[in-house]
DNA sequence: CTGTTAGCGCGTTCAA
DNA sequence: TTGAACGCGCTAACAG
């Protein structure tokens, strides 16, 4: 049987309360019986039961995060990091980290964020991956629930986020492409229904416009994130008549797909076709050839979230409740020409 | 304010006790009573407060795993899908998930876990990359507390487990290599102080004994699990006066590091150098080239882990207390000949 | 400085 | 079939 603060104030012949009071660090109550309480505990090893100062104090101390899990066999490395960002976080702060997968747009996925909240599971959400219109997003801010996101929407709806300027990162990959000569890029688009796809398609358009070369949606094609889908939907690209000499992937999965897709055929990555991802997972550095890549630091932008969410439920003004980070292209050797493949 | 069991009372002017009961399911209550509760219930967007059900039931309905992070930055695709298995194995059964992550003998380690288990966060754990010398399990043992293993321990410890043959996994793809023809086999190992490693070092010194090669020391190095290791213990190999023709690797992770290494190098993988990796993760099958690798069903087991524990907390008898699952060689190109590189 | 009382929201006796 | 009373383990108001 676990001890608890009934069993030390027999042992001591106190109240309950004072036990209480004693190992919760308040000062109203003598020295000497701090002592005794403190050293009893330790010897009856008392652990607090967590659950009971939830029910109490109306706090579970706890952050809910729903790992959006696209197939059934979820292997995004960045989802990893980003959990242990929040993990991390929260734990900081003292607070434990509840976590689900679900499909996302499935109709149990209002479900699962209801049993979280509802059930006073949780003091606060985190959520990643934002959608142009999302149901998890205007929910929670109906229900006026603690939460902050990873990515905007395009709701018109305030609320705390962090997120990267996509347009801007993809507007460095081209740039870079543009200056290394390539005239016809090709874009691997992840779902149309995620808003950072509206931005990062936004800066692979806005380049070409500014360029003279115009936009071409024959170039465009649409994957869902996946190694596998990078990998055929880079086989269409080479597949065209005329195909690119160079391609953007909207994350470094699809762009290991297409890489492998790119070598399947013979040709050498970066002398034939120049490929850039996003996000700078740790397997960007190691694969063959180095991807090239827009980093964004996954793991910080999750600390950061479950940080601001902690805030929120204390309490305390966020200094800012909505950051847009710049991120950087880092440059390797999928888009150097000197590359063998 | 949320809805409680009090308020429906209050307005149906019927006791606590009934709407519970009528909630609850139980017989003893008149239809047409519980009729009433339910929709009211509805109406008025009820939703049980589970903290306080766990504490009047003593069980929080909840599992937890604790992902021991080696790196800051954790990136393993395997603990993602492992992660995914514990959670919806816990799901289909009405338990939750909370999750840790901590550092692999780290000082803190014991308190994650203590914080965890005596604050009755959690009714049981789950254990992934078990240790020879585990003290998580030898702790979770001592103290009686439900859980289940993935993996075994070198301890003399009765508890339940799921574990791969790693021994016959690296067992066939030694078969493999040395029917391909190789003589110089390397091995790249995981962390000594993991089990597993133990055993799938045993498959392979024991296949170069069978075939009376004879173990050489110096193509045996010792890697951590990551990409980035398996990059620098592959050239640590090549730079061997008389190098492996063929490499086994520890995990796929650090197999992918060694074919950039290889790679790196103007060596063709698979031609010049053949590279076996284990775990089967789904970049495997889309790095170039494709990678032969010793499959084990990682999602699989994180369900069956979180079914056995929650078994165990029921208090039903399990069927298989520890279970050993047969491993397969996946080969693909990573091994092949005609592989270009 | 300490104890008594009350209550967080729920499930479970035991009577009625 | 229903309700009153109690307790899960803890914290907080109020006395003394």
């Amino acid at each position: 049987m676990p001890v608890t603060l009934k069993d030390i104030a027999a042992r001591l012949n106190l109240s309950i309360t004072t036990v209480s009071r004693a190992l919760g660090g308040y000062p109203d109550v003598a020295a000497e019986t701090r002592q005794r309480v403190l050293q009893a505990a330790r010897e009856m090893g008392y652990h607090p039961n967590v659950i009971a100062q939830s029910l109490q104090r109306r706090r579970s101390n706890t952050l809910g995060f729903v790992i959006p899990a696209t197939e059934r066999y979820l292997s995004d490395p960045f989802f990893l990091e980003l959990l242990s960002g929040i993990g991390d976080g929260a734990a900081q702060r003292g607070f434990d980290l509840l976590v689900s997968t679900c499909a996302p747009l499935s109709s149990e996925e209002r479900t699962v964020y209801e049993r979280m909240i509802r059930g006073k599971r949780v003091d606060g959400m985190v959520v990643a991956r934002t959608r142009k219109e999302d149901e998890r997003i205007s929910y929670l801010v109906q229900e006026g629930f603690p939460m902050a996101a990873f990515g905007r929407t395009a709701l018109a709806l305030d609320f705390p986020f962090i997120d990267v300027d996509g347009e801007e990162g993809v507007g460095q990959a081209m740039a870079h492409l543009l200056g290394s000569g390539h005239r016809r890029i090709g874009f691997i688009s992840p779902p149309v229904y995620l808003m950072f796809t509206e931005h990062r398609l936004a800066g692979y358009r806005r380049a070409l416009e500014r360029s003279g070369l115009g936009f071409d949606a024959s170039l465009v094609v649409e994957g869902n994130l996946s190694q596998a889908s990078g990998y055929e939907m880079m086989g269409r690209l080479l597949d065209l008549g005329d195909p690119p000499s160079a391609v953007v992937c909207g994350n470094d999965l699809m762009a290991l797909g297409a890489i492998h897709a790119i070598q399947e055929r013979g040709l050498a990555v970066g002398r034939d076709i120049a490929v850039v991802g996003f996000d700078d997972i740790p397997l960007a550095e190691h694969c063959h050839p180095p991807l090239t890549t827009v980093r964004q630091p996954i793991y910080e932008i999750g600390k950061m979230a479950s940080e601001m969410v902690i805030q929120i439920i204390e309490g305390r003004e966020l200094q800012e409740r909505q950051v847009i980070l710049q991120p950087q292209l880092v440059i390797r050797e999928s888009t150097v020409t000197t590359e063998r493949g």
